[in-house]
DNA sequence: AGCAAACCTGAGGGCAGCCTCGACTTGATA
DNA sequence: TATCAAGTCGAGGCTGCCCTCAGGTTTGCT
């Protein structure tokens, strides 16, 4: 899984064994933590779960973001991966599909990932890398459905952020009662998306720039230094 | 001798009317407040924006639930004529959709109403009685459309929740950016709701108990006492 | 004018979460 | 084994919000 070796060339010396022992059960704690409160789990209980004190919580991440960006590094690529998927997919709008299912159900799992998705945070380059790299492969996928004539062609990039939002919503509101509600909602969404079913739309979809205005919107909450 | 204002033991008798003018200046603040940051904003910065000190505020309202159901009161008058006039349409799908424009449309406005849609609160008798109505009124439009054959057969009165819910995560994201912009997903979702669109669904309905803990999981984050 | 009840005020005590900092431990290295 | 930088600890200050209450003010009434 995680390389014990630090990482990045040049900029950390090696911790301390106590350290980096310490440093993991944060991670975990925070992990379990996140993915059941959301991005916004309180970091003194983090602390406590993992038997150290708040101090040594603000050693290792001095900021929340830091210690969000370190636990979910290596969350993006099952995201990447489906993505990927839909792309390879021989049947475009069934890899379309599948990959929202799969991209939801990462959401539901984990609140954490469902704060991240839905909102704009000033994260490592290394996730926005993987962000704007799953934002292409979608792109892809959906211009694949839409050639071949299966999803409907007024639909755009940005009107994916929809879907996350909606789901965000709803995977909250149900999770407890009925962890797969959400899958109906999706079919509901999945049969919007079809080309056959297609209405005239209000109005135009959010430009690039309005959807990254309103993810920050979204995120005024949780903090947001930088 | 028997003055009409004499307090009636049961009846509250007549305020002051200075204490009449603070408690229309509070709700008329709360209004403000609770349209632009929810049900959950400070009480404190209500107080003040009504020019009154905090004590005040909770003399005239005790509880936050008792300065939320006064506000809210009388708002529910154009939710309640929203929904009889969808079952009063000559068209039962046009009456239907509109119906649902309708409702989003005071959600869009007020992120307080957004809440109190979303989330089960415990509120006054007679607010609780007006939402029983609504939902009644919403049923028996939905059954109309659904008779008509334009409404698929497989949706219940339990789902028109991923419509509150979907919408209240999308309008609060693009609210400051493109407050319009809602309408677009109500519209796709309105596609998702025709008969002919109509794919299979993979996981049956909510019911009314699994959506009543659902909401009231939803509200967690604010008060509830009782 | 004088009075009592109704009303208003805002300092203050709680609580939860954030974050810091100086005193104390401990692992690695010579 | 001695040394000391690296690491840990947690009390405590800060903020924002909650809510209360003792004391001062206003209103309506006679």
């Amino acid at each position: 899984m995680d390389d014990p070796s630090a990482a990045p060339p040049g900029t950390d010396r090696p911790l301390r064994s106590d350290a980096r022992r310490n440093r993991e059960a944060l991670l975990a704690a925070a992990a379990t933590a996140f993915a059941r409160d959301g991005l916004e789990a309180p970091l003194e209980s983090i602390a406590k779960t993992a038997g150290l004190a708040i101090g040594t919580l603000y050693r290792h991440f001095p900021t929340r973001l830091d210690l969000v960006q370190a636990v979910f590094e290596n969350k993006f690529t099952a995201w990447v991966a489906a993505a990927e998927e839909a792309v390879a997919a021989d049947d475009p709008w069934a890899g379309f599909a599948r990959y929202l299912e799969a991209m939801c159900e990462l959401q539901a799992d984990d609140r954490g990932m469902n704060d991240l998705a839905s909102m704009r945070l000033p994260l490592s380059d290394y996730i926005d890398e993987q962000i704007l790299h799953i934002r292409e492969l979608a792109r892809q996928a959906m211009q694949r459905a839409q050639d071949e004539g299966m999803l409907r062609a007024d639909v755009t990039p940005e009107d994916l952020a929809f879907v996350i939002w909606s789901h965000s919503r709803i995977a909250a509101a149900t999770r407890d009662v009925r962890p797969d509600a959400w899958r109906r909602h999706l079919y509901l969404l999945l049969d919007a998306l079809r080309a056959d079913s297609a209405h005239p739309l209000p109005v135009p979809a959010l430009s690039e720039k309005e959807l990254r205005q309103a993810m920050t919107n979204l995120g005024s909450g949780t903090a947001c230094a930088e």
